[in-house]
DNA sequence: AATGAATGAGTTTTCATTCAT
DNA sequence: TATGAATGAAAACTCATTCAT
């Protein structure tokens, strides 16, 4: 199963990163100097991340970069996998933000008009943070947050669902499980390769023949 | 623009790793021994990659385990990047076998045989090595081949192209770029995800009704 | 010279430990508040010693286990060698205690009562909390309690010493401190092995051969 | 059971060091130029554990002052521990070797010259390198050389034991293993002390006379 | 007084690469 | 050519101690 978002490795045959060091922040950060050094540090990492690559990211720089010592980096994440997987996580929150909202918007409309929605926010989420994206999706299979994409992947196929069994009297007779399956698929794929692609480069107008195309493709399956 | 496979880092976004070392092969490997050495390295160096990961992977233990000293390494492979490269390749062509043979048998196909012809062959592609296939998707953008995955993703576009073109009378008014774009994507993302989620363990049945969907819904896109 | 007690790093041989920062509690812990502080910090530096071992022992670890900020511990001891230092000097005067005691008790016994008496003191001594012991024993050098330690070993022996000169009638001719020396160290010997090799599990009926062989040992020496 | 030696450690009482990292040489060391380096390491550590004690004894500096990288330390040795392991190693042979001959030399002598020289070769076993015994003595429970230190002690107690097996007629009657505990307990408590007591220090005639008194106080318990 | 966030020098360890043999 | 010992920069991480609040 997979998301709009292409997080999507939901696969079970990696080999289980040993966890040996734990991967939450280590604590609440509720004092506001906290908050404020466990936000630099997650910016920071975001950062060198997108500008140096995963392996040129060592947590000294990472500290370096957040304005903040070594010591404080691991008195808040205990190890650079967690690190990865805080920035990781918020990076997940904002597609989700989005995703959701459009899930919601597009309750009570069409087949079509939904699907041409939820393509354009799928483009949309991958717009983001096109680098960070990449650099994310090579390292979440390190950092074990599978289960944590894997969660939302899930919320996207039951939203998608629910919304698909709602209109189904739009569609032709099809087990809503694949149905679904395949539009999500399809959808991220298309956006996938849409952004990654020179992103910022492509003109609005080839964006928008992508989009046509690609609801045309997916309502075209549904009806 | 992404092929069958998922090696599809065509991005140009991504900072070019400073290539210092070199990552063509040092000597063409004439002798029969050196043949023998060289594809023990690339061999030992696919085992390591997939049983132990990349960070593991280390060039005296891809040395010990292709039975050959680290300095005979050296001689062969200038770097550990250009090992990681001919393993790449040695992958791409492996898959681009299947894909342009299949591409050929379907050549005088109608559409819809022909679809599910190079869908099912993008599920076989992926299935090929599937942890090999992950790893190296992962690194892809730190070796120099992302120039050499693009030049496999076109000539994949081209083939699908061509294809199409010669069957335009089947298809509804498209263009055909785009019409190949969706039709690429669309099936490598089918097949990725196939194969990534639990890879051996999905039934032949439930690939099946996947492979029927997904012709389906590409036929259902084109006429 | 050594004592009934194994803490006997008499030895000036030493490099004496740069004392960087100094041992002793940095104030006189009047109020009742402090006074609970500190032990607090002394026995949870104790737990902490015997549970995880030197190097285990952080200072922020024994804070939090004390219940503590580690702002306060520095309040009342100014490094942690002196933290360890208040451990091993609280460890000794319970020791002390019981030889001191049993010094007293003996005063007015002839020889061989006193020896069994003197040895079964050693053992119970040693018994205190033998883990603990351990660890203090291998870190003594390293505090500046040398010595203290010697300084109670130098108490023994003129205890003891002073017992013998008090019995001279009943023993052979021999220099009182060459014999008091031969005496403390066997006494010291037996009691630290018996311990030491299996601590608890020693059954009562060993430990009393144990007892019995010790006393004959010193008794016939004396005699 | 503890021996002539104070590596005495036989308590089964210390938290098992978590044998994360191996404590054997990495390879044999065969060729000439490894032999030296892993000798030059060995050398080294022992200096810097004499100089500057276990704590400032780190790898680097080590290696340094072996006059060799990190690198090549930890190609022979995989940690820290296993080094100081090895050092334990070597002097615990010397040690042994002095017992050894001592005890072969002393088979067919009467129970009181054999004594004397048993007590003669404790003083000396422990003079070999008082700086390094201790520090090494300090550090047995954290490398995992309990057993072998056991091991020692278990053959000295053997051999001590069948000496005084064969000389049976000219003692009293007694458990031979309790007495061969107490004898070697005694003389090695005696041996400790006099080196550990200012150890070169120690004017050749107290040094008899402790010699003198020791024999006297084993011989005496056994006849 | 107490707190606990912050510091950063120092430690262990790894690994791509070189080069004497 | 092949070997594998040696290198050393660099990485992750710890912890005694300080100091602003």
């Amino acid at each position: 199963m997979r998301a709009f978002t292409r997080f999507s490795y939901s696969h079970s045959d990696h080999k289980a990163v040993a966890r040996k060091p734990p991967t939450k922040p280590r604590k609440n950060a509720s004092q506001a100097r906290s908050r404020a050094t466990v936000d630099a540090l997650v910016e920071a990492t975001a950062r060198v991340l997108v500008r140096e690559g995963f392996e040129k990211a060592s947590t000294n720089r990472i500290a370096e970069i957040a304005g903040v010592s070594v010591g404080s980096l691991y008195q808040y994440f205990p190890s650079k996998e967690a690190l990865v997987a805080a920035v990781i996580d918020r990076h997940n929150e904002e597609i989700m933000g989005l995703v959701r909202t459009a899930l919601i918007e597009v309750a009570d409309l069409p087949i079509d008009k939904a699907v041409r929605k939820l393509v354009t926010v799928a483009i949309e989420a991958h717009r983001i943070n096109p680098k960070l994206h990449r650099v994310l999706a090579e390292q979440i299979p390190r950092t074990g947050q599978l289960r944590d994409v894997e969660a939302y992947n899930r919320e996207i196929h039951a939203l998608v669902r629910a919304y698909l069994e709602s209109r189904r009297k739009e569609m032709r007779k099809v087990d809503l499980d694949v149905a679904t399956l395949i539009c999500v698929s399809t959808i991220e794929a298309v956006a996938h390769n849409t952004v990654l692609n020179g992103a910022e480069m492509l003109s609005e107008k080839i964006v928008k023949v992508l989009v046509d195309e690609t609801t045309r493709l997916v309502v075209g399956y549904l009806k």
